[in-house]
RNA sequence: GCCCAAGUGGCGGAAUGGUAUACGCGGUCGGCUCAAACCCGGCUGUCCUUAAGGACGUGGAGGUUCGACUCCUCUCUUGGGCACCA
């Protein structure tokens, strides 16, 4: 009895029964003929670790607004869903249950399938992906070589993290605080044969596709990724070195201070280091390089760290001046960022003054900035000022035309020229893992790498598991011999395969293309297919992605469309980062003991209240803390909102026209109020607008009209179309209650008639000095000189007023009169 | 160090340059009830004042404007990103 009381809709037998209905009657598989406008909204595809949790709760609640509000505007949306089901994670679980990756992976997708369709998401199923599958990952494959033979992908040496203890390569994320995340030992460097993707070469089309996307992406991600390309100007310089025939290049921002150029340092791990040192010296630096590599990322990070260094027992000629400087190898400097080598001014470099300092080199001023000296300072100057000893430089007083004439002066002696650097470096997509899509070369001794031809794609995994899997310093796939050893494509010779897998991130910078032509087997998409849906009309995901997948999709889209196969270099017009669920003001973590199950919250409240909580708990972008959030609110309100259905008595189809014109008022203004906050992703504020029509109409109900009154029909179908963007589930039982045909989603967003948003009275604020006096009711139509003279009539105005004379009065009728006493 | 974002009641947060604090949470008073829960309604920025009323109030300091949470300059704080990038 209680419960009747408490509840007066049965959310468990609601959600089960509409979550039927939408499977069968395929609500939510657009149409996709082309009588109505498409759009495609898209979610972040998960990672199938385990059940969804409050961070997906919050994601796929905002995307689903976006998707199903578009489709009530009459628009043909296209909302799919997948798995970004390659990765570590599964592979490791493998190993401890003695299984196949595979498994795992896909007991978790079925567990997260079910959970996303009791969510209640408008998603269309079939054209549902995982990227381990091998008619997906026979097209990444294919993608893979269509870049190699663009040279887009290629092989290189190179250091890479290494774990000395379990034999193995580790990712970046996989190193914490300089060892190794599994078994704690220090990560060091190995140099390994890895393939790269030749991102660096689109630098600048990154950067400047931006202005396509300025209008619809947050400027925080736009501004991430600037950063991490870090386009830098500047030149290259030619240096000769001692008992070298060719000189090194090294890059400068600041070639207007080559004279104050005192040495000269390389990277101790490039190989110029190791070829330009002099052989007395060999022993010091080759210790120096090893202690170098032992380094940890976070000493080597750290700009607190002392610089370290050796001399190299070699000079480099200064172009400028003839000087000879000596050469050193520190680690301060990078081997992969410009050329690995550069000419220091100490002076006017911080980092140089540093060394200069410790080894006792020279420190030379050729730029008076009228700072102190930084010889005695020990602060360096970088900033504009007079050049002096500068020779032809001498006398300006910027940095831009010293610059600009230097590499003037360099470009005419053919030393140097002005030079464009970018600090992204490319992408290194080996993996020496199992569970990931296999690199498509295979490796002769005769014809070297040799492509996997196409129609012999996809390169399948071999059925490995258990131990099989465990890390050994190669990829694992290098121990399954039978797999491994393959003729040659191109002579027939015995020949291998490549063992490494590709970095799960190559899957996921272009998922978002196959979801237009589900199961298409002649290419990665239908080139047709992708002009009619993309580019994606909304992306939802979270911001960690910035630097990462959001940055690879961009490049395989130009990539893509170099290659003639999509018709846009932008492929995500609008993009919105949802903050995360976090809770008692810290992330959610299984070591604070503070999580939030998501399972657990939707069996107490029922999936609409926890979705209603979601996105009425703040701007969609902020952090939500779960600790200032009460579902049990938000269900309460969905009850009392059922309660409104429950009261129309009027019939289906009433003549709205005959009802109660101030609640009518009412329910226009309050749709077309909806309306804005939804176009303009304030999801929160769409919520408190139904709250607002909700309240009203309930009292018009209570004491005013009455349930028979039609407008309070209108107004209950107004909210119930609103409300089922964010609880689908209560929304489609009120729609059925009102006597309507489900699915409420095939209903039209109401239109606001401007007839009815005019009031017959509206409130005028009068100000004097800027101070609200007065409050004046008044007609909207009333005239500049008739609200002149009612707001100089009123009383506390007089009173306000005083005797002081008026020198101006501003009128907006029929909103505001500004009064400005002399 | 560089770049980005944000600072509004007890709390989450609203506000095309025009009534600051919508909506909700919490609190409180009341109704319903034998009673409690549920539900419904009122009040709820701070200070002064018996009251009527008034003063102050969107991190801080200036400025523009008849009028500033909103625009401009400076500044403080918090959060985030990058970081020995030459």
């Amino acid at each position: 009895m209680r419960d009747e009381i408490k509840t007066s809709y049965d959310a468990v037998r609601a959600q089960e029964r509409w979550q039927q209905f939408w499977e069968q009657d395929n609500t939510f598989t657009p149409i996709d003929d082309g009588s109505k406008e498409r759009r495609y909204v898209l979610d972040m595809f998960s990672y199938p670790s385990g059940d969804l949790h409050m961070g997906h709760a919050e994601a796929f609640a905002i995307g689903d607004v976006v998707a199903r509000y578009w489709r009530l505007k009459g628009y043909d949306v296209m909302h799919p869903i997948g798995w970004d089901s390659f990765g570590l994670p599964a592979e490791n679980a493998a190993i401890a249950r003695d299984s196949h990756p595979a498994d795992w992976t896909y007991a978790n997708i079925e567990t997260q399938a079910n959970s996303y369709k009791r969510y209640g998401l408008s998603l269309d199923w079939s054209r549902r992906l995982h990227t381990s599958d091998p008619e997906y990952y026979r097209w990444t494959q294919w993608l893979f070589l269509r870049f190699y033979e663009q040279g887009l992908a290629y092989r290189k040496d190179s250091f890479v993290n290494w774990c000395p203890k379990d034999q193995t390569v580790l990712a970046n994320e996989q190193v914490v605080n300089g060892a190794c995340e599994r078994c704690g030992a220090t990560v060091t460097k190995r140099k390994l044969t890895q393939w790269y993707f030749k991102i660096s070469d689109y630098a600048q089309r990154l950067l400047d596709d931006m202005k396509q996307i300025e209008q619809g992406w947050p400027e925080r991600v736009l501004a991430m990724q600037r950063n991490w390309i870090g386009r830098s100007q500047g030149a290259y310089v030619d240096f000769k070195i001692e008992g070298r025939d060719e000189p090194v290049t090294v890059f400068t921002t600041r070639p207007d201070t080559l004279y104050g150029a005192t040495f000269f340092v390389v990277a101790p791990d490039s190989d110029l280091a190791a070829e330009l040192c002099a052989p007395a010296q060999r022993d010091a630096f080759n210790s120096y390089l090893e202690e170098t590599k032992k380094a940890t990322e976070i000493e080597r990070q750290s700009t607190e760290r002392p610089k370290t260094g050796v001399f190299l027992g070699v000079h480099a000629v200064n172009p400028v001046n003839d000087e000879l400087i000596p050469v050193y190898a520190a680690d301060y400097v990078l081997s992969d960022y410009g050329t690995g080598a550069i000419m220091a001014v100490p002076a006017h470099d911080q980092r140089d003054l540093d060394f200069a300092k410790t080894y006792q080199l020279p420190v030379r001023m050729v730029l008076d900035t009228g700072l102190p000296d930084p010889a005695a300072s020990g602060v360096a100057t970088p900033g504009d000022g007079a050049y002096v000893t500068s020779a032809a430089l001498d006398g300006l007083t910027d940095k831009t035309a010293g610059v600009a004439k230097m590499c003037e002066w360099l470009e005419e002696r053919g030393l140097g020229k002005a030079a464009i650097t970018y600090r992204l470096r490319d992408w290194l997509l080996s993996r020496q893992r199992f569970w990931g899509c296999p690199i498509p070369i295979i490796h002769c001794p005769g014809c070297g790498e040799v492509p996997v031809p196409d129609d012999q794609l996809p390169v399948t995994l071999p059925d490995l598991r258990g131990a099989a899997l465990t890390p050994k310093g190669v990829s694992p796939l290098a121990s399954a011999t039978e797999w491994k050893s393959v003729p040659c494509p191109r002579c027939g010779a015995p020949a291998e395969r490549d063992a490494d897998t590709m970095d799960t991130f190559v899957d996921s910078s272009w998922y978002f293309f196959r979801y237009c032509s589900p199961g298409y087997t002649e290419g990665p998409f239908r080139s047709e297919d992708v002009a009619k849906w993309m580019p994606t009309a909304q992306y939802v995901g979270g911001v960690e992605h910035a630097t990462m997948h959001l940055l690879y999709a961009r490049f395989f889209t130009k990539v893509l469309y170099d290659l003639g196969l999509v018709g846009f270099t932008e492929p995500f017009s609008r993009l919105l980062n949802q903050g995360q669920v976090i809770n008692k003001g810290k992330a959610m973590s299984k070591s604070l003991g503070n999580g939030v199950d998501l399972g657990q919250q939707i069996d107490a409240f029922g999936v609409d209240a926890v979705r209603m909580t979601v996105v009425f708990a703040g701007p969609p972008e902020d952090d939500i803390d779960w600790a200032d959030l009460s579902p049990a609110s938000s269900l309460r309100f969905l009850q009392r909102v059922y309660r409104l259905a429950a009261d129309v008595a009027s019939a289906p189809g009433a003549d709205f026209n005959t009802g109660d014109l101030a609640l009518r008022q009412t329910t226009h203004r309050g749709i077309s109020a909806m309306t804005e906050a939804l176009d303009s992703q304030r999801f929160n504020v769409a919520v408190a607008r139904i709250m607002e029509l909700v309240n009203a109409t309930r009292k018009a109900i209570d004491s005013g009209p009455g349930g028979g009154d039609p407008a309070v029909r209108e107004a209950a179908e107004a909210i119930t179309i609103a409300l089922s963007l964010v609880a689908p589930y209560v929304a489609e039982e009120m729609w059925e209650l009102l006597g309507h045909t489900p699915s409420v989603a095939n209903a039209r967003w109401p239109h606001p008639d401007p007839a009815l948003l005019t009031q017959e009275s509206v409130t005028c604020v009068v100000q004097v000095q800027g101070k609200v006096r007065a409050k004046l009711e008044v007609t909207p139509t009333v005239t500049e000189e008739e609200l002149t003279a009612l707001a100089l009539a009123d009383p506390t105005v007089q009173r306000t007023l005083a005797d002081r004379p008026i020198r101006k009065v501003v009128v907006r009728p029929p909103k505001l009169v500004s009064i400005v006493p002399g």
